[in-house]
DNA sequence: ATAATTTTCGCAAACCTTTCCGCAAACCTT
DNA sequence: AAGGTTTGCGGAAAGGTTTGCGAAAATTAT
């Protein structure tokens, strides 16, 4: 079964490649019969135009990559459908890339990318990423780049970000607003700036309460559910006296819950949770989790229209988008 | 800035492109020196092979389409690494399209993979499809085609399926085996195969216990969160008698636990609870969620695994996969 | 030194599309 | 009827890579 192409059809009805490429593309120049004869015949054998041919023409295939740490995080499992929206109304395909947090697996993804001409990339860096030199390879590449999320000041580029430091702040102070003295911070992976924004934005608002932090209440919890279990009852065995928690992810958030509860820990009597991303499983929790949303929908969306912003603009001036998140409060404080 | 291609470096060094791609693939006919001269100038000028002038060449892109409706679902969650896994082994990329459960996206979606000629499709079909010419379009093209998860009997390809109906009537029966006398059961969307097949096993399983099933405890439950929470609601309102709930999927048993709980009614002593998909937030529930376990992962790996099967072999008949899934046993019941 | 190899490399075609340019025929103008 | 314009189409190049075949250069054998 070989592939049919314009010139299958051409040969067929005895006319050019080029005036069947026209044809197709409803070019002004084709007398309307030839046009119709075409047309039908590509109908009936199945015709596809070969994208391969054209954006090898084109230099750039028409899809834009996408590089997250895991899909199953929900901040990137609602933002990737943002930006499939705003691509697919471009006509791009998205080539959704995981790179599980590893900074070498996010080196292969990007290459591929830059290999198979990916027209932008739209990147959330992985938590041990610490050289930058696939990135700036991007750009030296003229390939548009948009950071989203997690950022990364070495690299200058167009951004769509959450003022994580203002988060953190935030929701320090409604805990301290709400009477609570010794916050415990968990903070997340540790090379990632968005971890470290949100232990500044905490430890400014204990700062601004005239409240020094207890290093011995503040622990560091990497992805894994072991790792956050550990961090988890470390606090608790650890005999230290606090009565609020703010955590860098819903995840540890959501076991501290449980953790709490099975040590017989009143909640939020006793103890008041917060955790950031505002997962649909807090709502199930007994009782139900606050947390910091992020708008994720909507950083997709942005991301996107800035890739096709600069994709579509000769000369070009880096925006820095910052959406605003928002408390979500339940029964945990 | 211009783009780095064989010829640039042919031109730099005074050598032919020939040599300059033998050079790159350590073709044995090329001079050590030669060689590293090369090899020394693409590293220096970031020369990175251009795929698209490859993959015309070849005749197809080196993606593989994966087509499901919604990568938010548990199953595909966890079956899309599995793909990737595979993918990348084979190097490979995944070209995922959502169709939220629509028939025209699907089309569209399959058509742009066809005009992008990708070498392989891997399908969960969308609830509402009943016409499959698009599917028959990809066998047409003998482009490899996998269905996995949603069946199809129209279409003759390879497969990847679970027992929905035998996982059903297990989870059914290891509840009848605790006694319990009154199940009652939330189907899935009322189009969907494996939603149907799931109401047969348990009601295979009552009919061989002797059991005649009420029908007054037999609800439909969509994907939305809304139209869950009604359908439990309206279940517990009725007042009928049940002791226990099977559902077709986890989102809804987590409800269901969170809404019986609000009531006062307790679990397991007063009703026991399974789901579907053995989402990790059930661990997270109080009581931990009782769930049936199906392995996802594999199924993606199994699934590309086909596709590359049938990719590699000029001759080649079809598979059909079915995969073992397991009740995990929580709290629950 | 010449013939027979072997080593090393270049030419050109092929993959399929789009588009600039040009050419012929048909039409219109006066 | 001669010149000018429009209509409809074909030729060819370009995009970057791989690869079979042939040829020049270097090596070995006689």
């Amino acid at each position: 079964m070989e592939d049919i192409t314009l010139k299958t059809i051409a040969t067929k009805l005895g006319i050019s490649i080029s005036t069947v490429s026209r044809a197709l593309k409803n070019h002004p120049d084709i007398k309307e019969t030839t046009r119709q004869a075409v047309y039908e015949l590509a109908e009936q054998l199945d015709y596809e135009p070969n994208q391969l041919a054209f954006q090898l023409l084109n230099r750039r295939s028409n899809t834009i990559g996408v590089v997250v740490p895991k899909i199953s995080y929900a901040l990137y499992l609602q933002a990737i459908p943002g930006m499939a929206e705003v691509a697919e109304r471009h006509g791009y395909q998205l080539l959704i890339c995981q790179t599980d947090d590893n900074y070498e697996k996010e080196v292969r993804q990007i290459q591929g990318l830059l290999s198979s001409r990916t027209s932008g990339v739209v990147l959330s860096m992985s938590a041990n990423t610490t050289n930058y030199d696939h990135l700036l390879k991007i750009q030296r590449k003229n390939v548009p780049l948009v950071l989203f999320n997690r950022d990364c000041e070495e690299i200058t580029c167009s951004k769509v970000l959450i003022d994580n430091h203002q988060a953190a702040y935030e929701a320090t102070a409604v805990l301290l607003g709400q009477g609570r003295k010794k916050i415990a911070f968990f903070r997340g992976p540790q090379h990632l700036q968005i971890s470290q924004k949100r232990f500044e934005g905490y430890s400014q608002a204990l700062a601004d309460h005239g409240i020094v932090p207890d290093p011995g209440i503040i622990k560091v919890a990497e992805q894994e559910k072991d790792s956050m279990i550990t961090a988890i009852n470390e606090l608790f065995d650890s005999g230290a006296d606090f009565d609020a928690i703010l955590a860098y992810s819903d995840q540890i958030a959501q076991w501290a819950l449980v953790l709490a509860r099975q040590r017989g820990i009143r909640i939020p009597q006793d103890l008041a949770i917060i955790g950031f991303y505002n997962e649909p499983t807090n709502e199930l929790l007994d009782p139900p989790l606050s947390s910091v949303s992020q708008p994720a929908y909507e950083m997709g969306v942005k991301a996107m229209e800035l890739v096709f912003k600069e994709l579509n603009s000769a000369r070009f001036a880096f925006e820095r988008v910052v959406l605003e998140s928002s408390l979500v409060l339940r029964g945990s404080s």
